[in-house]
DNA sequence: ACTCCACAGGAAAATTGGGGTA
DNA sequence: TACCCCAATTTTCCTGTGGAGT
């Protein structure tokens, strides 16, 4: 009889290894077909074997081109061989997107505990720059900072932070900084203004999309030692590298997509991986990034969306921006929120629309206006039961929905519509507790 | 051809919340 | 404690605009 705590554990006979190194923070010993960006990267950063500053470089790549984790594999490579020569500071400008926040990321790097960490808030920005470059000074080496996402530097302050950044790399004395800028945008470089992109972009590389062939030969290489031999059929990996393929070569979604499927045989005591726990993975994978997308959502978006999914509810073809404002300001009311403004939910769906939760495209309806016509996407059910996971939204009843009247053609039912609006409006005026301030 | 809706989205002001110094 | 400094966030104010009605 199989033990069943090693099925409890994760372990199983089709495993030999551990499943963690299909996870997505792995870093391999090997990039199968990315021989020629790493050789790249390898002899740029080489010259501080030499002792000279290397180039600034900015690496292009769609997701899942193994951009970021090539050029974590490099500089893990670099810092073995250069030793204490060199200091490497990886900055996710996604989550550090600020010239104020990055400086202090950058410069934190540096502490040996956190009572020497700069505070995230509250200082003047030329202060954290002069205690950034008097630890670089006086740490005398070489530093190298990998800035992933760069574009969403430019895109949230024009470029500002992005030149905070690049003049470490003059008025350090000697000169001693390097930038690696790594983006999925290609057109990243023409948003640049003038004087940061003559600075910035001294090298690039790109990370070309991978085919289908050349994701089964990464899956086969991830899967050495992990898997026991035979366990996953031929065309199993054959269609996670297809599918990855379709998703612009995306080899992280390839990977993700194997290790779902391995966990499903595994859960289902299947003796093997075949197409059909493919499949299934490819449904839960979907539904995973849906679900994490969602419950990490900041307060106010959640609320917006939640809006998005009642608003849809009642009548899709009506899902503009202003209704989806005045059903969010229901919802608000509902659960206690204090509403924000027209102006900032706009910004908010549009950031939903950048996370793909979202589609919106602005079309004109001539007499009745210019507005987004937007879309949930995925299944309304499953956004709003991951929406309502959240405390602070479980209490949602449904809420007050706003009449309609855009759009209604007869005038007459027009003028309706919209005094009853009114009256409803102002009955929930005269219900809400009046605001203290 | 002209109007005018219902917003989009840029820019600047105002608010918020943290930190330093005396 | 009072006060001013800072960056981040949100609000206020604004100009721009595609096309159905007229």
């Amino acid at each position: 009889m199989p033990n069943p705590f090693f099925e409890v554990s994760g372990k199983s006979e089709l495993l030999t290894g551990d499943l963690a190194s299909l996870g997505g923070s792995f870093i391999p010993e090997n990039f199968p077909h990315r021989e020629v960006q790493i050789e790249k990267i390898v002899s740029i950063l080489g010259s501080i074997m030499r002792d000279t500053r290397p180039s600034n470089i900015i690496i292009y790549g769609k997701t899942g081109s193994g951009k970021t984790s090539a050029t974590r594999y490099v500089s893990r490579m670099l810092s073995e061989a250069a030793g204490s020569k060199v200091k490497v500071v990886y900055v996710n400008c996604q989550i550090f997107d600020s010239p104020y926040s990055i400086l202090v990321e950058m410069a934190n790097s540096f502490s040996r505990s956190t009572d020497e960490n700069i505070p995230e808030l509250g200082l003047p920005l030329d202060r954290i720059y002069n205690e950034l470059m008097s630890r670089v000074n006086s740490f005398n080496r070489f530093l190298i900072v990998i800035l992933d996402e760069i574009d969403k530097l430019v895109l949230k302050n024009g470029g500002d932070a992005l030149y905070s950044i690049l003049k470490t790399t003059d008025d350090t004395y000697g000169g001693k900084t390097s930038i690696i800028g790594i983006t999925n945008d290609t057109g990243f470089q023409e948003s640049l203004d003038a004087r940061v992109k003559s600075r910035l972009n001294q090298e690039s590389i790109l990370f070309t999309p991978y085919n289908a062939s050349e994701l089964k030969d990464i899956l086969n290489y991830r899967i050495k030692g992990v898997v026991r031999d035979g366990a996953i059929e031929d065309s199993a990996i054959n269609l996670c590298a297809a599918i990855g393929a379709q998703e612009h070569g995306d080899a992280r979604k390839a990977i993700d997509l194997l290790r779902i499927s391995i966990e499903v045989a595994i859960r289902g005591k299947k003796g093997k991986v075949t197409d059909a726990e493919v499949y299934s993975a490819r449904d839960k994978f979907e539904m995973d990034v849906l679900k994490e997308a969602v419950t990490t959502l900041p307060m106010q978006s959640k609320l917006v969306l939640l809006s998005a999914v009642v608003t849809q509810e009642i009548d899709s073809s009506l899902m503009v921006t202003g209704e989806l404002y005045e059903n969010y300001r229901s919802i608000c009311t509902e659960l206690g929120f204090q509403a924000l403004t027209p102006r900032r939910i706009s910004d908010i769906i549009s950031e939903l629309e950048d996370f793909g939760l979202i589609s919106s495209s602005v079309k004109s309806m001539g007499r009745y206006g210019r507005t987004r016509i937007i879309q949930v996407m995925g299944s309304l059910e499953s956004v709003r039961k991951y929406l309502l996971e959240d405390e602070d939204l479980s209490m949602f009843r449904g809420g007050k929905i706003t009449r309609q009247y855009r759009f209604v053609t007869d005038p007459k039912d027009q003028q309706k519509a919209r005094s009853e609006d009114l009256m409803q409006k102002l009955d929930d005026l005269r219900e809400s507790v009046p605001d203290d301030h």
